[in-house]
DNA sequence: ACTGGTTGCACAATCGGTTGTGCAAGTGCG
DNA sequence: CGCACTTGCACAACCGATTGTGCAACCAGT
């Protein structure tokens, strides 16, 4: 390798050296020299000469040109342990195409998720992913103005494509879980408030948490045969708030009750900083289960069912919904349950 | 606001629209109009125009004729919970300076840090923060060469300003409170191969483990007055291969021995998988410590003492380092003690 | 030798900003 | 009124790629 110069070089430069034109150049390094008709041996000669003065493209002035940077774009609330996942998942799979991910985390707040779109916009950014997002609606249109595809993950959007986690399905079968856990430990349902299973943390307002509610009710209903509206405890993901409203269960309720749902990775954590506090044999009494897989979940000292949520498929159907240009279509992936031993 | 094209305004819209030119267009916007010798009646026109146009700039075009393009890198090994807090606070950090964060993971492939690092360049990136790279000083080198400002967080380089944590002194102390918690249990060190603190995970060719590596052997010696390299079993970070050494000593010992130094988060996960086949009273003889915060870590049926890398004061202090234009320094960050309650 | 068709490439416009420079109109002063 | 100086802005040259178009040179055919 000749390093002349640690400058940086242009086609100009490598046109100079190869005594030809920059668009000869550019069209030889771009493998549009035949459609072009220059000639294979021309060609090969400033290909070489590039590789040996450590030419690279300039890529501002070619999205410039193009209007395409060969950016792609994933907007996420903050990096806990499913986003995370996802972002990982998403990493590869845009670099698996030559592209270059760009990550962005918004901090749930819709003006910031508003502005970085905007940014976004300026760098005719080729695609965005949207995972998590407050204000779906919004920012479609945002996306649709300035011509950008996009795509949803985890949140539906009604007027885009979207890929989301079938949350009222998955809801159903781990509360099946839970109940069949709890039997199995010799609890039924009955008139005492405790013996039954809540549901904890979320947001209702969001449609996951909702899907979730539902399929959580619908599995009560089904098997039990009524469900209260007392059961539902889902105000916030917040990890502090979840501390409180167990904490505040539990001394309403005089001990832990048969069963706890727990909405998310967030809400587990808040729950078991009280959990951890209680003596073993009243955590061996209640049934547990886990909307969001945590692989510490499986090693504490009372067992967690977990549904697992299928990240790699999430992104990967969000390709494909790009890819082939679907019309707004909601997509439902499966989640796993990860089923403790009892 | 004014919806009339969907298309995208350039500044020649708007000089039109105001009856102004191109270049003080350019320059209201850009708040340079004062340098300029726009007037301040001109430059407000133009700007509420263009506002009300919904107008912003095409920074590849800006990128093009300033070379600077307002992207800040960050590369990373991967999604696990140290780094995800370190992309959460470099996100906001670069964000709050008007800038846009570009975080990419390389799965500890040097090949894919080069050729991403040659991406970035090819981007005119302005910065780039490296996080537990493999090849650091290559790096530094393309870096170098292109001109481009960069900053090392959590593994030295010897040719570029760095931040890392101390984790000579971290692991002192972390061994200290282990050693501290060992005799709290009624154990003492003595001949038997079980009655010590063993090292377990991390990779001792990577400065940070073979940091971490020094100060517990400098800890043991300090207090016990001797150490075995057998007390080592650090070859990888890999979560199964923790596992297995930790399946593996505790066949070899006939049972735990009286502490673990655990090396990292995903080091503590593999343990944990054989660690929760243990019957109660064998756990509760030992006395744990983990090289890395993991709140889940709180909630396990044994105590476990943590040391906690502040992940918002590394990327602090490498910002700072990068604003400052530091000649090549290593910068320590102490990290924090959680004692566990015993 | 002249025509028509190909081959191989160079020219120049263009993407949308930034910035050095120049020039007219206005102001102040003697 | 004339001159120097300031004010307010427009012009045009970039930045480095892509791409439509044009034009020599060469070839084959007649």
């Amino acid at each position: 390798m000749v390093m002349t110069d640690t400058q940086k070089k242009t086609i100009y430069d490598i046109a100079k050296r190869a005594g030809a034109s920059p668009s000869t150049v550019s069209a030889a390094l771009n493998g549009t020299w035949k459609k072009r008709r220059i000639a294979q041996a021309t060609a090969e000669r400033i290909i070489e000469i590039a590789r040996e003065h450590g030419y690279s493209a300039n890529l501002q002035a070619r999205a410039l040109r193009t209007s395409r940077s060969g950016l792609v774009a994933l907007l996420m609330p903050e990096y806990n342990r499913f986003f995370s996942n996802i972002a990982q998942t998403f990493s590869q799979e845009v670099r698996a195409r030559n592209q270059c991910p760009v990550i962005i985390s918004t901090g749930r707040d819709p003006d910031e998720e508003r502005s970085t779109v905007a940014d976004l916009t300026s760098w005719s950014i080729d695609a965005i992913f949207f995972v998590g997002t407050v204000a779906p609606d919004d920012l479609s249109h945002q996306c649709r103005a300035a011509g950008i595809p996009h795509v949803f993950v985890d949140q539906p959007c009604a007027i885009a494509p979207s890929v989301v986690t079938d949350s009222r399905t998955g809801a159903r079968i781990l509360t099946r879980e839970i109940i069949a856990s709890m039997t199995k430990r010799g609890r039924s349902f009955g008139d005492d408030p405790r013996e039954t299973v809540y549901f904890v943390g979320g947001d209702r307002t969001l449609p996951s948490t909702k899907n979730r509610v539902d399929g959580f009710s619908e599995e009560m209903y089904a098997q039990v045969g009524q469900i209260s509206a007392k059961q539902i405890l889902a105000s916030t993901y917040d990890l502090e708030a979840a501390t409180r409203t167990i904490t505040e269960l539990y001394a309403q309720l005089g001990g832990l009750p048969a069963g706890l749902f727990i909405n998310s990775d967030s809400v587990f954590e808040g729950t078991l900083r009280f959990l951890a506090t209680l003596p073993e044999h009243e955590l061996s009494a209640c049934s547990f289960g886990c909307f969001d897989y945590e692989p510490f979940g499986q090693l504490l000292r009372f067992p967690v069912h977990m549904m697992r949520q299928r990240h790699k498929m999430l992104v990967q159907r969000a390709f494909a919904l790009l890819e082939n240009e679907t019309p707004p279509v909601i997509e439902y992936v499966q989640p796993e349950l990860y089923r403790a031993a009892d």
